[in-house]
DNA sequence: ATGGTGATTTCTGATTTTCCGAGATCATAA
DNA sequence: TTATGATCTCGGAAAATCAGAAATCACCAT
């Protein structure tokens, strides 16, 4: 039991058990003390709210000891709140209305969301990541129509905070304008080596950069990839040995199968066949690569539309239920 | 009971009550739906809230009847999330963090808080309104120093965006700088006729600004006093019959006691007698006149200081409890 | 096919919470 | 001092909550 002093403040234990109020609370605790709170009578709360008085006080006998502190002044004309109650009180309000903003929003379902939604991508993104999303998209929201747009990096940062495009999926890692532009990253995809069978490096127990430092290397030209293969490399003060650049990941995949060379590119680009049916191996390198975090992108200054907001929580959705998990197509390197 | 169609989407009734829903939500729900969505599976959801399976799934399921839709379907390996689970799921996060905020503000009581603020006023504020309350106010909050500055308006507000003072109290109604400043407005007050004992427009039933135009009429002139009364005056196309203009409100009291003319201004400034001890009478004006609304302000930008906030929400709660309501010192009309 | 496995769901009874209603209590006003 | 109007306390009944056993179901390997 805590005691108030002359001047109204508590002097008892300050946080008797935080964990045990989050854990325990109960909204009927929360709806009799608002209701309190905002008559000043127990009698006139529970009519309110519809019960017996005795009810109402012992719920707020229990908020008081879940909080370990004495939230209202009780006098013959009924309650008022103490200075901690009052506190207490505005976050029970928000409490009750995070409540009744679930309650508008299953009443609201966007299920028969429509309207048009301009996306823009990169082209990585476009190749490996989109088609597939788009179709489940489409089909749980066929009254949205999502018009993609493919461009540069940096034309669809500026389309973002120019207006011209409502959301982006593109890489997150490596995003220039972060004071407009919020993110949401869905996706981390690591980034591995991609290996002919038998190749000699697969007999190793653990490879390095060093090691992929002798062997021929392909290097794939679009998107940020060669600056992000500098990057890294240049971190560990060493250099692939190029012998070969391409923009068409189909090149790559089929100079890696025919023993031509080696690279190192992201889980979300990887698949265990190329074109011609050989097949490609991947391996981990034992070094600090950073990942490839491909997410959707939107301008901070203003509120998405109706429809790019239900796209994103859609993209949301998807990645949670595994819809666009790279890794879960994936053997496990 | 609700089904989905073979894309996933709810075909039942679209919201059954959602009146009912904010009634009857539980948070034994709301934990134990947020549990299950993170792991996926009824039984290591019920071992990560501490109870038993069964009870977790009668949870579950009374949330699906009360939201009325389908939050999971279920498989073979354990349960995900349809997409209106997974909206849900974001709103009933927001519900448990607001619990959480509310217990975090519980361990960090601001009894002890300290600091300084300086805060600013106009003048009728300094005289009618500053001093009760911040005697209140040092009671609670001993070791938060005040540091009142009083100026005009424009310089309020001026000071508040060049971070000078920390908040205000000032008149609210006629902010000139609202892209800036946030307000809270703590009290409203009626502007009412002013008139000596035995007045005849006290025997008349209803008293026009018209009534008062032909009267004479003093003029106070601090603070903004004078423009909003030629604001008001000059909607309803009259004009009062000024015979006397002043700084004091001390002399228009003696004015208006003494016979001399009579007034309209806010029910704050009023006080039954003036200085010499003459009675004063108030009337309600029929007629459009503004109230004058007084609260705190502070500037947008930045989050407020930990001692400003108390300050804050102490005015809130003064006010709550009658400390600073004007009217309940007041007689009726 | 067929039984095994690992999960949810259903069912039943025990425990706890929640509620009401009747007194007890208390402070204030007459 | 008494009356009043409020809260608080204390039963017992109704409802919610829980645990554990049994039933169900989908999938997988044999």
């Amino acid at each position: 039991m805590n005691w108030l002093n002359p001047i109204g403040r508590v002097t008892g234990a300050p946080n008797p058990n935080a964990e045990r109020f989050v854990s325990a609370l109960t909204l009927r605790q929360v709806r009799y003390f608002i209701a309190v709170a905002e008559t000043g009578r127990v009698s006139a709360a529970a009519s309110m709210v519809g019960i017996s008085p005795s009810a109402v006080t012992e719920a707020v006998g229990e908020l008081e000891t879940l909080s370990g502190m004495k939230l209202f002044q009780r006098h013959s004309r009924g309650l008022t709140l103490t200075y901690e109650g009052h506190r207490l009180l505005s976050h029970c309000r928000n409490i009750l209305s995070a409540v009744e903003g679930a309650s508008t929003a299953l009443t609201q379902p966007d299920s028969d969301a429509h309207g048009t939604v301009t996306l823009a991508t990169t082209i990585t993104i476009a190749s490996y990541f989109l088609a597939p999303l788009l179709v489940r998209f489409r089909r749980m929201f066929p009254n949205i129509e999502i018009a993609v747009v493919e461009a540069k990096r940096l034309d669809v940062e500026a389309g973002l905070v120019a207006g011209d495009f409502d959301l982006a999926l593109m890489l997150v890692s490596n995003l220039s304008n972060r004071a407009a532009l919020l993110s949401h990253t869905l996706v981390h995809s690591m980034r591995r080596l991609w290996l002919p069978p038998k190749h000699r490096l697969l007999r190793q127990d653990v490879v390095t950069l060093a090691d992929v430092a002798q062997e021929p290397y392909v290097q794939l030209l679009i998107d940020d990839a060669e600056a992000t293969t500098s990057a890294y490399w240049g971190a560990h003060r060493l250099k692939p040995n190029i012998t070969f650049r391409t923009e068409s990941v189909e090149a790559v995949r089929s100079m890696v199968a025919s023993r031509s060379g080696v690279t190192i590119l992201s889980d979300m680009m990887y698949r265990p066949w190329s074109l011609e049916g050989d097949r490609i191996e991947v391996r981990e390198v034992a070094a600090d690569i950073p990942t490839m975090n491909t997410g959707v992108v939107w301008p901070r200054a203003m509120p998405l539309s109706a429809g790019a907001g239900t796209f994103l929580r859609f993209c949301q959705y998807d990645y949670d239920t595994g819809g666009l998990d790279a890794r879960r197509r994936m053997p496990v390197g």
